[in-house]
DNA sequence: AAGTTAATGAACCATATGGTTGACTATCCG
DNA sequence: CGGATAGTCAACCATATGGTTCATTAACTT
């Protein structure tokens, strides 16, 4: 798995995602993050994990608990993918138009 | 699944991108779309499924070919809650800049 | 009419994902 | 020491994913 194959599954579940906007909030420890979920801890321990091993956040071990801290960076590269084709969303040029265009250009 | 979720599960997968990549073209047939890769024309036609099923490019039956294209709609909406991190990855101010900023706030 | 090409469908397989429970480890608190 | 709290680990389960092959349908080609 590539880079960007791990941010965008790790960013296609609800749940991660939300975790991610909690820690934009500041750094968070696991058992925090867990409350809002109705699910186990286990369970959501291993969404951190997902999140983790895709970079998008690290954890400090500090005493029992365990401190989770947001790191955007492979954000950056999902978003910087996606501006290639901020051309066929932006409206003034969408597929469609596009296609037309690529026709007439013959 | 929500549609940010079927979005980004779908661009998690790198022979998808590459499909995105060459509908960025133009409209592709399938057969064509499936040349480039080392597989069967039922796994290609399987990407394409998702791909479809996440509203990210349309099938338009022609006689005995499927012709592809890109509809880039949903990839604005990841782009947009992407973004909402943005201050994160700008350098100006990284997650740890805001760690500290939000501990020297108290 | 016969053959080729485009594509789907069904069955199968291996592995991954998302969740559970129960046992265990480690730390903190009294 | 004894108990509560934070978290992991292991086993298990159901379902999804990514691929294959073989058969089939449908549409062009000659």
């Amino acid at each position: 798995m590539t880079n960007l194959d791990s941010t965008f599954a790790a960013l296609s579940h609800e749940t991660r995602r939300a975790i991610l906007g909690k820690l934009a909030s500041g750094e968070t420890p696991l058992s925090d993050l867990a409350k809002p979920f109705n699910m186990s801890l286990t369970a959501v321990s291993k969404h951190v994990r997902v999140l983790s091993d895709a970079g998008l956040l690290t954890v400090e071990r500090r005493g029992r608990t365990r401190h989770c801290r947001l790191n955007a960076q492979p954000m950056k590269q999902a978003a910087d993918w996606l501006t290639d084709y901020q051309s066929f969303w932006s409206g003034q040029f969408d597929s469609l138009a596009r296609h037309l265009a690529a026709k007439g250009d013959r």
